[in-house]
DNA sequence: TTGTATGCGTTATCAG
DNA sequence: CTGATAACGCATACAA
């Protein structure tokens, strides 16, 4: 392997001057510059990042933790989308992911994380769907250990921010689009509104989104807790979609396990969802709802934790979404 | 930062003593090694993985290459698949997993890769979906700088590993299944199979299994390209089917862009798929497929790296395969 | 602007 | 069985 130090012999300067040129500091004469950067050329040389960690005692590195098979989801769409985005971006800014899955954290409690991310010399975390229930998972971002960004948690503090859309309104907006452009079916006062969970910041705003517009409109509305489980929204729909006019979901999946019960039951009824996942597209029926960037939000993420890094304070971030359906032959081509 | 030495201070013994109860040395006495782990415990002690790598040249880390986007699939499902396999392995294994997408390669050349690898200090290679196409990677993988594994691509040689399942054998099998059980839709002998490319491994030795099947039974056998794409299957359909009888499809991807072509023209054809991914769930109809375990699969390779790294020479694996049909519902709950 | 020297936290060699 | 000590490749304060 060849090493700074071959580099330095090779461009007749020291070691140290080869390190400077390599991190861009500034005080370098151009025409040392030039001589490094040959003999860097030269030897193909390829510096060594674990020792540059070592030394510096800055690895770079960030953890993405992913709440996958907690829902024992069908399909795992969004923590991929985050993948690609974090992944891409922290490749951009010279950063390092590694990817965690929250079954992996299961069963170990706060001290337990905090080693594991310490041997893994993880600067910060991105945490990808934290919900209360994560006790252990809490306390390791509260003790301010590790930068964190949450992704559609809410906690913001000196080491830790938080990234996420506009729950309440993209909910009220979806939900009002979605109502007024279904009318041509009957009254549509009656709602069936299934809920992500009975805590959990996400599911209340968007629940808050909607309890709004059901005001404004007069709206009946029913409110039952899916868990975000397809099957959950299945077995919600069965029960009461036959005495309902439209069905307004917290979430795609939900949406789609309520359209193929609709369609099972052969009656119809609209659906609404909420975060535009490709799925939607396979659910048999057009249906509306909000669009978010996952791959933007997780990329978000990564600039977002080297800036934490960096020093700087945790903040809120609120990132924009859209109102959208989703087709099927757009989805496949 | 508590390091090794503190450990040694704490327990009244030499670094290197320390180290090697870290490392599970023999030639160290009970008493000495309890002293120490109890001085690891009062302490908190985390090994620091930098430092170690850096010292002993192995980083442990493993580069596992995922080809997505390429194919602009909806629903990205057995890349997940293997992320979840390799990544919770390598974790058993004290083993480091980075994860690197194809599209994040594009442009480089072997020598960009290389340099790419070497600055990470990767030390093999798992490779999943690799096509001749991918020239830099190819020569990459034959350089031997790093140790590969390659999944569902069949060279091998000292430093190359590769894991597949009996695609042909396979393919063999389930097209012959899924034509005895629908014998029930008249006569079973006029059929498009939909392949995967023109060139490749796996859609080679599927094809080779179908040719094998047709031979048998005396089919009329209509091969088209499919490219493993869900819409140019869709395309293929809607021109042949009408005159065909049944439709054999070389991935499930390929198989739901079928059926839902079939249902959008409302006619019925039975299809078969390959690769057994819960998206099949959501195509409309239960099809036939083969059923391959990706997680495990992933896991293996994570082994396999492993052992090449050890010093052992590359091998071929050939892993089983079951054949199946998926439901909506099973895939849900 | 460039060079020297020290240390980062381990592992590994070798002497005791 | 245990302890000194020299690497590992780089960053950085400090000296020149």
């Amino acid at each position: 392997m060849v090493s700074i130090r071959d580099v330095a012999k090779e461009a007749g300067v020291a070691i140290s001057t080869v390190s400077k040129v390599l991190n861009n500091y500034p005080n370098v004469r151009d025409e040392t510059k030039a001589r490094v950067n040959k003999a860097i050329e030269q030897l193909g040389f390829v510096p060594n990042s674990i020792a540059s960690a070592l030394s510096s005692k800055r690895s770079g590195r960030i953890a993405l933790v992913l709440d996958v098979d907690r829902n024992a989801q069908a399909v795992d769409e969004i923590p991929m989308q985050y993948m690609i985005g974090a992944i891409s971006r922290a490749k951009e800014l010279g950063m390092d992911i590694i990817t965690v899955f929250t079954a992996m954290l299961g069963e170990m409690d706060t001290g337990e994380m905090t080693r594991y991310f310490q041997s893994q010399s993880v600067e910060g975390l991105i945490i990808c769907g934290f919900s209360e229930q994560d006790e252990a998972l809490g306390r390791l971002i509260k003790s301010g250990k590790f930068k964190s960004v949450l992704i559609n948690a809410p906690d913001v503090d000196e080491n830790t921010s938080s990234i996420h859309i506009d729950n309440r309104r993209a909910q009220y907006e979806v939900a009002k689009k979605f109502l007024a452009e279904s009318t041509a079916f009957c009254r549509e006062k009656r709602i069936l509104y299934i809920s992500g969970k009975n805590e959990g910041y996400v599911s209340s705003e968007r629940l808050k989104g909607m309890q709004e517009l059901a005001k404004e409109l007069s709206l009946m509305l029913l409110v039952r807790t899916g868990r975000f489980s397809e099957l959950e929204a299945r077995k919600l729909t069965m029960q009461y979609a036959a005495c309902k006019d439209a069905i307004i979901c917290a979430s795609d999946l939900m949406a789609i396990g309520a359209m193929k019960a609709l369609i099972d039951m052969d009656i119809y009824r609209p659906v609404c969802g909420f975060d535009g996942i490709n799925l939607m597209g396979y659910a048999g029926k057009q249906m509306h709802t909000v669009g978010q960037d996952f791959k933007k939000t997780a990329a978000c993420a990564v600039e977002e934790a080297a800036r934490l890094i960096g020093g700087e304070l945790g903040r809120e971030i609120v990132l924009p979404h859209k109102l959208m359906r989703i087709k099927y032959l757009d989805v496949i081509s």
